[in-house]
Parts: C-alpha cells; sequence; structure tokens
DNA sequence: CCTTCAGGTTAACGACCGCTAACCTCGCTG
DNA sequence: CAGCGAGGTTAGCGGTCGTTAACCTGAAGG
C-alpha cells in the first residue's frame, strides 16, 4: 500500500493548504495570494500549478470522492467470498472503519465535502455526484444485507445520517480536549453501529407523538 | 404559544430570504443585490433595515442559537419533577424531538448554524458560542442522567455527533423523494437514541482493530 | 395644505479579487 | 557556454461587491 515517505511536490503542498483555508473561510472568503502566501509563494504563482482558483476546488473534491469510492470498493472486495450476514457485518464494520479514519484524518477535506460542492463548474458538481452517490449505495446495500428489515429509502436515510454523525468529527473539540484518537474512533464506530440497529427496529417506537 | 398569523414584517421576509441564500451559496456567495431582489426590492434598500450585510447574518446565528437553548429550556423545565432516570428518559426525548423539528422546519438556518460562524465579529461569534455552549451542557447533562455509564468527555463528543446525525436533514433528498416528514422525524429520533445507547455500551467493542 | 418621515430609488465610489502580461532567474542539457 | 523551460516575480486590468449619497414618494398628523 504506496506509504508515501517522498516530499510532497509544491502541487500538493497547494491542494492541501487551499483545503485547509476553505474549510476555515469558505471558497470565497480566501484569496489566491493567501493560498499563495500560505505555501511560500505569492499569489499568481499558483497559476503554474492550476489553470485557476476553481481548478483547485474541484481536484480536491474529485479527489475526496474518488478516494473514498475507490476505498470502498476495495473493502468490498477484500471482505467478499464470506457470505451471509456475518459476512455483510464485517463489510459494514470495514466500511465505517474507513470512513471513520477519513474523517479524523482528513477534517478539512470533510468540511469541504458537503460544504462546498455548489462552487463548483456543472460539469465537475455532476461528478462528484455520481461518486458520491455511488458511495451512498454501497452503504445501502451493505446496510440491508445486515438490517433486512430496511426499507431501501429508510437504509438511504440512515446512511445519510449516520455520514452526519461520523463527519461531525470538524466540531468535536478544535483543540485536544477530547479523548485520544483511538478513543474517539471506537466511540463514533460504536454510535453509527447503534443508530443502524435502531433504524432498523421500528419497534422501538413507543413514544407518543409531542 | 404565541403561534403567528400575521404576516411577516419586511425586516422578516428579508432574514428569511438572506438565510436561504446565504445556505445556498454561501455568505460570501450572495451579493445583497440578490437578497433585495429576493423580497421585491433592490440591493441598497435593505440599508434601511439593517445597518449591513454582516449584520443580517448575525441576527440569523444569534437567533438560532438562542431559539435552540430556549426551547431546550423549556422542554427542561417542563418535565421537571419527574426525577430519576424515567423522567432523564422523557426530557431527552423531548430534547431530540425538539431538535428534529428545528431541523426539519428550518434547513437553511441549521446549514447556516454550522458553516458561517467564522465570518461573525469577535463579539457576536463570542455570543453564538456562549449560546450554543450551555445548549451543549444542558444536553450533556441529560445524556449523563439517562446513561450514568458515560465520562462526561464522552458525553459531549455522543452529543455532537449526534448533532451531526439530526442536522442531516439538508443532505436527505433535495427534493421529496424521501418519507414523509413524520416518518422521518420517528427515524432520525430512533437513531439518535440507538447512537446514545451504543455510545454508553462500551462492551460493545468485540472487534479487532483494522 | 404643509410637514414629516419611513421606505424606497439610482448613481457612484472605493476596495478587493481573479487573472493576465511581461519580465526575471535559475538549473539543466546539447 | 548558449539556449531553454520550469517556476517564480511585480504591475495592472476589469469586474464585482458593500456601502454611501442624494433624491423621490406616498401616507399620516396637526
Amino acid at each position: 500500500m504506496s506509504t508515501r515517505t517522498d516530499a510532497p511536490t509544491r502541487r500538493e503542498q497547494i491542494l492541501k493548504e487551499a483545503a485547509r483555508l476553505f474549510a476555515e473561510r469558505g471558497f470565497h472568503g480566501v484569496g489566491v495570494d493567501e493560498i499563495g502566501a500560505a505555501v511560500g509563494i505569492s499569489g499568481p504563482g499558483l497559476y503554474r500549478h492550476f489553470p485557476g482558483k476553481d481548478a483547485m476546488l474541484a481536484e480536491l473534491l474529485v479527489g475526496i470522492s474518488g478516494r473514498l469510492l475507490t476505498g470502498a470498493k476495495r473493502r468490498l472486495a477484500e471482505a467478499d467470498g464470506q457470505a451471509g450476514r456475518a459476512g455483510a457485518e464485517a463489510v459494514l464494520d470495514s466500511l465505517i472503519e474507513g470512513h471513520i479514519d477519513f474523517a479524523l484524518d482528513d477534517r478539512p477535506l470533510i468540511t469541504l465535502h458537503d460544504r462546498e460542492l455548489d462552487r463548483l463548474r456543472e460539469s465537475d458538481r455532476k461528478l462528484v455526484r455520481q461518486l458520491q452517490r455511488q458511495y451512498v449505495e454501497l452503504w445501502v446495500e451493505v446496510v440491508r444485507k445486515v438490517h433486512p428489515e430496511l426499507s431501501e429509502p429508510a437504509a438511504r436515510s440512515a446512511v445519510h445520517s449516520v455520514f452526519g454523525l461520523l463527519n461531525s468529527t470538524p466540531h468535536l473539540g478544535r483543540a485536544g480536549t477530547l479523548p485520544g484518537r483511538g478513543d474517539t474512533a471506537r466511540l463514533l464506530h460504536r454510535m453509527a453501529r447503534g443508530a443502524f440497529a435502531a433504524a432498523a427496529d421500528s419497534s422501538a417506537d413507543r413514544l407518543a407523538a409531542g
């Protein structure tokens, strides 16, 4: 598994800093001069690496969606063969774990992912949405194998909601006031599984409408 | 229970449309001319009602946080008296229900709430954060009454995560492809309770680290 | 009937921002 | 060592945006 040890290219530096700045202050809130300054060059120097500011955002968002989907497909293939509900549970755990890793390691990207999609050109936006949809549908299939009682629309809503839960990491303590990474990951994992289980257990609706 | 039947004032119209536009395209992505056009007046006419664009955002965010906190306090007081875990469960259900109502009825505000906070003047931002913190702490207390096994940091993380879950409604089907409002509310409610329960049940960590 | 004022209007200013143009300066290579 | 391309630089253009200035209008009040 390609574990990079060599220095990042300037292009990669730019993408990383741009992601951080976009996440912090929004796409329109960041000027190209600031992005340049963040990597030690100034303003228009960026145009040696990208055709424009939009292109940076597009590459970030397409990259995120693509990596999420690719990772999920790989995890699905790895745990293949083991059929039945037990196998499906293993796959679901693997999907959750992968998403949590991503959410914890690339917070700015997670933030961008559902915040700046509308700033893209039509074609890029369509591509990103298509990748996102495939990712969701992949989850939906696995969730319905683990919880066959769930209808497809309910499963899809549940998946979106669990994404909301897992993607909440940027809100968990700006500083290191929260528990260690391992504890946080385990907590999120448990909650995700519990949320899916509760979604499937509609007999839990013993609460009177308020 | 002030159920308004009279027509909204121009000021309220402006706030509502501004919220929608800010949520759709980001604070910096919307011009004052657009906000004006959305309420039938044009550009600078807004300055008869607000000292500036920033002030609209500030009033929106302070209003949201304040309403959330006020509602939660009211619900806490209403269900007071009934002590013990059963009473706490009722309060938690009431809090969840209130938050879901808000998330479903005021999607744009929910979106703004955790997206544009950094665009505020220092003083307003501090006020909003203080209101948010009180709201979170109120939840944390109730959650820990229902699930005493949860440490305070874990409970706080869990609460933030459940907010992420409940606030995911803007991502659930832009159009009406999703189930009805009542079904969605019940699903979210169940998932929130399930997530809290799973957070508290740390014996569920039988999964080997990947 | 005159005044006042809330709530609009259009014109325009100044700042900022994305991007281009023109130029510079290395390090490599034939 | 000449040439050249990669990767910078600064100056500046054109457009947009928030805000202000100056003016208009219609309804209410004495």
